[in-house]
DNA sequence: CTGAAAGCGCTTACAG
DNA sequence: CTGAAAGCGCTTACAG
């Protein structure tokens, strides 16, 4: 493989100076700057990432650790994961992904290796194990998902509790007031997925300021078992006339749900999502939803890390903890509730 | 952070000693091991990565050229990332995730600088353009899906000939007579998606020698665009009493569009697809389908790949070419036609 | 069985 | 504006 010396060699000049007028680091005069240039070029010169990252500590990689959990709907995560590649390769960095199960253990190898300038945290639970190894590492962490501790990260979510109330006043407001939420199964709650009672806490406190019922229930993470609980859940409750959805899978399967049901949107019930668009598109939804805006929790993410890793930001600057605001896209199925 | 010397140094050892002690590359007393390991293990040492590849010529990481494009149907590609991300952990190596639209700048980069031992290549197209970046490469490559020419890589792929006949022959033998295969749109064609015309012209010989009508029709491969096109190609053809799919966005669309006709399988019409079990349980698919094997496919490339990166098989041993046999997996959706 | 030293290919103070 | 040299943290022949 042609290394700096091949380029050196070919130029005229000194290793050093073709590296610096590679790396523009230093004034270097117009004719050797060319000179050198072209010659990296004419041999098609790529630096050894190993040993520039040897000498500089920096690696130019970002880790990207996505757990593909069973109680999760996959389909869901390609989104987070499209947004930080996506957005990583513009500014010029790698993603090395991870999907080990052993969270903690992945994440301080990846970062006591020094394989990694940063990392970017999905599938964040409440009280996630991997935080402490993050807060020990020397690299800044970005996390996509709340914690219960934010210290020494910057998180970027979803605002749940406003996405929760604004489901509930958007029924509201059309005269519903027997109102079902279907979250995600309880073992996701049991593993700390705190965006499931964030959402639920806020929206069964706006159904009781608004002096409405609002009865949350859970439901399974992946099909066909959700279609079952779907059927279920509607069979026990038929007063009521507005769905919320918190669960991607129950999002998809509904539409065949209501089809076997001969129930139509907005018809004979209303129903509000929360998921992405581009999700939307995927699976052919035609229900309103909160957007969920993966891709542009993954881009925040990751330029909140480029900006540490790249000092552009102050290395005491306060972490922040930024939410999306959930916007309502309208898909068309929702309306006022039908007089019984 | 700890390096070599300051474990060596706590044991009380030359670096190389603790290097050898902690490779076990040559043989160490168990008294000075033991020390060194034990060293290792309270300073929490972890060897940098760059230096490492640096100095040996291999970084344990494994490229993966993925891109997502927009003719692609997304929930697809997670799949085969999924199994080659796992077998590559299995195995102890880290997966570098490349989604850049310039595929072969971005695999020119990735193996002139070192960063990856070997690469996997997915979306491969007839005359795939990262080829001829490969097979200059030092490093070994393997592929899902199959090329034109496959000199010097080692390719993996579902037997798509096979597979078409088989649809056609199940089909047949329940004595239809009249089938519509929907593929995906022109333009995956055109872009050398071979897959689709190996299916394609299998399954129109097999339908030839069997003295049957099939039609080979294109579908958009996203929603909702497919979900009007299949309306429209049910619309044409009243007279098919079989359909096949290959297509994924066919195959998730169709539930509703059959749905919405009130067709159900296989009293109105028989159906059988090509996607993965996991697929089918994700979009809770009621059609008997090919088994497109994702996970498989990706296994056995890494694991391929994995064998010529650590020399287990001799460098002159010729590259493979190696199909994975269709499977119907029966769902019900397939019965003899109905009298006309 | 163990150690001292060279070398992997970069970058970057240090001299001039 | 340019060059000679040190150093990043490993591994591995080379000596003993």
């Amino acid at each position: 493989m042609v290394n700096i010396g091949d380029v050196a060699r070919a130029a005229g000049v000194a290793r050093s100076t073709a590296s610096y007028a590679l790396s523009g680091k230093r004034a270097i005069s117009d004719e050797v700057r060319l000179r050198v240039q072209q010659a990296a070029a004419e041999l098609g010169y790529t630096p050894n990432a190993g040993a520039r990252a040897l000498a500089t500590s920096r690696s130019n990689v970002i880790g990207l650790l996505a757990q593909f959990l069973p109680d999760e709907f996959a389909p869901a995560m390609l989104q987070y994961i499209q947004g930080v590649a996506n957005t990583a390769r513009d500014l010029g960095y790698d993603i090395l992904l991870s999907s080990d199960p052993d969270g903690p253990a992945a994440l301080k190898r990846l970062t006591d290796s020094r394989m990694v300038d940063g990392v970017v945290l999905l599938n964040v639970a409440e009280d996630d194990e991997r935080l402490p190894v993050l807060r020990t590492a020397p690299q800044p962490g970005a996390l996509v998902g709340l914690p219960g501790d934010c210290t020494g990260v910057d998180v970027f979510d979803l605002d749940f509790e406003e996405a929760g109330r604004a489901m509930v006043e958007h029924l509201v407001d059309l005269g519903h007031r027997d109102l079902v939420l279907v979250s995600q199964p309880a073992h996701v709650v049991e593993r700390g997925g705190a965006y499931v009672w964030r959402l639920q806490n806020a929206a069964i406190e706006a159904a009781a300021q608004r002096g409405v019922r609002l009865r949350p229930v859970h439901g399974s993470s992946s099909q066909p078992d959700i279609g079952r609980d779907l059927h279920a859940i509607l069979d026990a409750h038929p007063e009521a006339t507005g769905l919320l959805l918190n669960n991607e899978a129950a999002a998809a399967a509904l539409p065949t749900v209501m089809h076997d049901r001969s129930l139509s949107a907005p018809g004979d019930l209303s129903v509000v999502g929360r998921y992405s668009d581009e999700f939307a598109r995927t699976f052919s939804l035609p229900f309103s939803s909160i957007e969920s805006a993966p891709d542009r929790l993954g881009r925040m993410a990751v330029r909140q890390l480029v900006r540490r890793i790249e000092h552009q930001i102050p290395g005491d600057a306060p972490h922040v903890v930024r939410f999306v605001a959930p916007e309502l896209v309208d898909r068309g199925s929702t309306a006022p509730p039908r007089r019984r």
